[in-house]
DNA sequence: AAAAAAC
């Protein structure tokens, strides 16, 4: 059998691997490795959770042994599609890296660029970007792209769906033709295949099978509902409270289509006493690492989230996914899904489905090739609808304000005090600013800190996600749910907590 | 019917 050590990477690379426990390579680990050491381009079709990440960082970190970076000419590029996955190719370049001593710049937007600047500064040895923030950084002259060895283009059919195509050729133009291409996708079609064509030289390639399509370790069932938002929040409740009595629940990521019913459907379920966190796009990136921090640290019990969260997130050990909305793209069923039932454990998925949903259940019934089970009838044992049938742009509309005080009504339930007061003034318009609130008023003790520091160090960076013991904090405080006031906060109460409690009582 | 990404 093949073992890592057969590869012919590096001792340094062998050992910090061995470290982490790994002994043998998966398929695409195995397949591409080899000839990336012998600089040849490569070519990998591979899905999230294949191992491909290793399979470009082991063989940069053996080949950036040898030679140095020189200040704002970086020696190696890799681009994502999402800040998330940047990310977490950072953290196993230090992971793995961790007996060498290089520079690793991670370049992704909002965050301040200053300290972006200062590690360019220094000489990158690693440079893990968006595009965006790639291209602003090179547009204010603070970049040379011309001592890049080695391109990474990660995920190449998602940054085509995202229309990234054309900054990725911009960016190329900007790097030596004698570089080295590691190019990789999880599909193939005749516009990647074109993209590849023109990036790659004599390329090695290798495809790896999905792994199974729908990984055959996770449970899947529907779950059958009326279209009405807050019935769906209560099917979910009950679903959720459900597989927690059955002791299956450990954690879970609740995915919805839109970034607007991520942030309400946030908001129901903090007020129900969930451990709940969100994640969306236009959250601001200190609340998105921060949330994505708790609940992989197991602070959060329950994620909801957008898309931004469905590929390549390797969150290990996700007991459920459970999905408020039906995908309207089949393709993300799989992706979402995926994130749980990882490294050969068990998961489990629960699909809400209402009426309206049958032609994207269709879809995704093809895609997987299977029928999906039910979990207690299908739509057809439900009843009939109250107040006819409910598309989008009603929900939206006027009937929403009375939706919400039904919600309300229909579980007695306490609330948090705090988050109750945080969350009372939710209306049509301010729902985004809300979250980004909420967001802090989950984790405001340990922002607390990092408020201060910064005042000495320009802006916080993501090294100063809170550390542990502000965990523990934070749960004592969200645990906390007598009393009105606000409480936890010392004489140290964040001005907007004050209006609302006031405007409260 | 959406989401993602630069300021």
């Amino acid at each position: 059998m093949t073992t890592f050590a057969d590869l012919g990477l590096s001792q340094k690379v062998n050992s910090a691997v061995a470290d982490a426990g790994y002994t043998v390579p998966t398929p695409i680990q195995a397949g591409a490795i080899p000839p990336a050491l012998q600089r040849r381009d490569i070519l990998g079709i591979a899905q999230t959770g294949t191992g491909k990440t290793a399979s470009f960082v082991l063989p940069m970190l053996t080949l950036l042994e040898t030679g140095r970076a020189r200040a704002r000419m970086p020696r190696t590029l890799i681009l994502e599609p999402t800040r998330e996955l940047a990310a977490q190719v950072a953290e196993n370049f230090e992971k793995y890296g961790k007996n060498h001593r290089l520079n690793i710049a991670l370049l992704i937007g909002g965050v301040s660029f200053d300290e972006q600047d200062r590690k360019l500064e220094r000489g990158a040895d690693v440079l893990i970007c968006t595009p965006g923030r790639l291209l602003d950084h090179c547009e204010r002259g603070k970049l040379l792209m011309t001592g890049v060895e080695i391109l990474v283009i990660d995920e190449a059919d998602r940054m085509l769906d995202m229309g990234f195509i054309p900054d990725i050729e911009r960016i190329a133009k900007l790097i030596p033709f004698t570089r080295q291409t590691l190019f990789f996708s999880a599909t193939m079609p005749p516009e990647i295949q074109k993209l590849a064509d023109r990036f790659l030289q004599n390329p090695v390639r290798i495809e790896v099978a999905p792994p199974s399509s729908t990984a055959k370790t996770v449970t899947q069932r529907l779950i059958a509902s009326n279209g009405k938002d807050y019935e769906k929040r209560a099917v979910l409740r009950d679903l959720i409270k459900a597989q927690d009595d059955l002791g299956y629940l450990k954690n879970a990521i609740i995915f919805c289509n839109r970034k607007k019913d991520v942030a309400d459907l946030f908001r129901s379920l903090e007020r129900h006493g969930f451990s709940a966190g969100a994640l969306h796009g236009d959250m601001d990136q200190r609340s998105r690492t921060t949330m994505l921090h708790n609940f992989k640290e197991g602070n959060l019990q329950l994620l909801v989230a957008s898309d931004v969260a469905a590929r390549g997130l390797d969150i290990p050990d996700v007991s459920h996914v459970f999905n408020f909305d039906v995908p309207i793209h089949a393709e993300d069923y799989v992706h979402r899904i995926g994130r749980t039932g990882r490294a050969g454990r068990s998961g489990r998925s629960f699909t809400i489905v209402t009426r309206h949903d049958t032609k994207y259940l269709d879809a995704i019934e093809k895609l997987i090739g299977e029928k999906i089970e039910w979990q207690d009838g299908d739509l057809t044992a439900l009843p009939a609808e109250s107040e006819g049938s409910d598309n989008g742009r009603d929900r939206r509309g006027k009937g929403r304000g009375r939706e919400r005080d039904r919600d309300r009504k229909r579980d007695r339930q306490p609330a948090p005090a705090v988050t109750e007061a945080v969350t009372a003034p939710a209306n049509e318009d301010n729902g985004e600013e809300v979250v980004a609130a909420e967001a802090r008023s989950t984790s405001v003790k340990a922002e607390r800190k990092t408020e201060r520091k910064s005042r000495d160090e320009a802006r916080p960076s993501r090294q100063n996600a809170p550390a542990n013991d502000d965990h523990r904090e934070r749960r004592r405080y969200r645990d906390h749910d007598d009393g009105p006031t606000p409480v936890g906060f010392g004489d140290d109460i964040p001005a907007f907590m004050l209006i609302v409690a006031n405007a409260k009582s």
